[in-house]
DNA sequence: CTCTATTGTTGGAGCGCTCTAAGGCTGTAG
DNA sequence: CTACAGCCTTAGAGCGCTCCAACAATAGAG
């Protein structure tokens, strides 16, 4: 497994190796005469440029690396496949981590990267303090997705949960519901904005708000929605899909029917809430395009583009389907 | 952002470069006064060695190439859970690229991974012609997650789609079910197997078979059911869960119920079988062990422990839910 | 036919590290 | 007091590449 080298190809086909260099970078000043002569004498040794060594002799990174909180998540896998769009598209390589959402695994997952000089960091809804997030700042160009941030060094790419909220709770208005609950996050990741938003959106219509706790999962829906059976309200806003589809199942064990007694909203649109067994009426949340702009922001870094930090602040946008309907009980 | 390198660390601890090297690589050699002071010195500049350089200089590698061919796809991504974590665990980076399941684009990805020369390459439900996964095994040792191969160069790491769908026809026939339809996945990566894991069941029964066309789509799903529905069998079994998923909406559109009517089968334990809205009962895929035997078959060969290929064969394994049960109607 | 551009090509230094072989120190034996 | 093990430590070459300065070679101008 030995492999062919500059030296090599040059010495195959008769020239220097600072001409076989010059070929694979694709510059003009090379006679198309021995262009060729190079070309199929690297052909004819299988020979690639060693990407490592290009990048330390240049002192120039076409890496950029990412850490993943949880790729368990697919939210996150569809991030990095925006990313990885956009980073192809440019010749870039993606250098993959995970963090498992423990702050010492995050801090080890971070050197990690940073030791392979990447031209670019994204962090995927990281959970190390500040402080660490700042002094990676120091060596590369950073962008957080799914994390906010006042830092001056880091771009942010998130949604505006608030709105998203308003959005689903506008729907329901318009529909005629005016008792409507929202499922809480809890500590979950965007569950503090979404809840202000909800709260934000209530009092705007002059409504009562109604904040009930509960969790990101299916169980966490059901459970919560057991609790409100006594005194059921005709709409429900969920913190998530998961949430959603939870809070349906009690709903319909309860014996109601979903959107006829109560109508109910998810948030982030996954795959789950597009099924025809599920058609649940969400928030989508752009993904694919966090991962494209992250990748973008860092691009403009590199290239010298751009110094000041930007702040994306994704619109999301409602998703109809068929579990939101107007009232027919008593509003 | 220049950072400090050896030189510098070795100037400011007063030593050469080359017992900083010594003790970046944790050697024993060198006296606790001076690991200590180099240490220090190493710490107040923030340095950190650089892992191009390091690889460069050692001729050895500590990544590992991924290519998936659809992160996309939840599956692909718990894969990429297993392999990076193993990889980290032994202090291997993964480096990840998508394949877009395009042969073209497959071979460019390919070939940008290798000239990273990683330990190893991981290859997720290529496309590729087999010549082009020889040619890449030439280069370094490559593993292939559900892709079957007879390439004697080559780990490959599967699931036993055959037994797999056999589990789900025995529970069947063990509930008291003989008239049982396969939902076929056409052209879709593991249809053919399970296709044949269906006959063979079947035959072993003594039952007749009956193969309907569909597709891997929960669409594809409620479209085969509705073509079956003037003669409906007791029992379905699905090439996945969401085609599963989308026979039982159909179903119920028709107003039969799940499973006391008809009963239901997926195919990959994906999170959605385990909503409780939805509680397939399906056949389990190890994905994530998928991803930990890819990773371990790499390094066994790094670290040169093995040269002739294994061919990992996973057992799938049955999850009941709630959407099996005896027949009620006449068999 | 010489002189200056212009274009194409080359050697050499160096990127940040590893690794080998050789060197400096200490302590103990002869 | 010399010799010889250790044990640490170091200089130097080299990994595969880029990039710069210098240099041929050809072309156009005077």
């Amino acid at each position: 497994m030995a492999r062919p080298t500059m030296e090599d190809v040059a010495a195959r086909a008769g020239v220097s190796r600072a001409l076989v260099s010059l070929v694979m970078r694709g510059s003009p000043k090379v006679s198309d005469q021995r262009r060729a002569a190079v070309l199929k004498a690297a052909e004819e040794l299988g020979y690639s440029p060693h990407a490592m060594a290009r990048s330390l002799a240049s002192r120039t990174s076409h890496v950029l690396g990412v850490m993943v909180s949880d790729l368990h998540n697919a939210f996150f896998a569809e991030v990095v496949d925006g990313l990885d769009a956009v980073a192809a598209e440019h010749g870039f390589e993606l250098i993959l981590n995970t963090g498992g959402r423990s702050p010492a695994r995050e801090r080890r997952a971070l050197r990690s990267l940073l030791s392979f000089r990447p031209a670019g960091l994204v962090l995927l809804s990281p959970v190390v303090p500040t402080a660490d997030i700042g002094r990676a700042a120091e060596q590369t160009s950073v962008v957080l997705v799914a994390r906010s941030s006042r830092l001056a060094t880091v771009d942010t790419v998130n949604d505006d949960g608030e709105r998203g909220i308003a959005l689903a709770v506008d729907h329901l208005v318009s529909l005629g519901h005016r008792r409507i609950a929202h499922l809480d996050g809890g500590e979950g990741s965007q569950a503090a904005p979404r809840r202000r938003g909800y709260l934000t959106a209530m009092a705007s219509h002059g409504l009562t708000p109604r904040v009930v706790a509960s969790e990101y999962t299916d169980a966490g829906g059901a459970r919560a929605v057991r609790g409100l059976l006594g005194d059921l309200p005709t709409a429900i806003v969920s913190c998530n899909d998961f949430n959603a589809v939870g809070a349906i199942s009690a709903l319909e064990e309860a014996g109601f029917r979903v959107p006829r007694d109560v109508s109910v909203v998810g948030y982030d649109n996954t795959s789950l809430a597009a099924l025809r067994h599920v058609s649940l009426t969400t928030i989508d949340q752009p993904r694919n395009e966090f991962g494209r702009l992250a990748a973008t922001a860092l691009l403009q870094r590199v290239r010298g583009e751009r110094v000041e930090p930007v702040r994306h602040l994704l619109h999301p946008s409602l998703i109809v389907r068929s579990t939101t309907a107007p009232p027919v009980r008593p509003a």
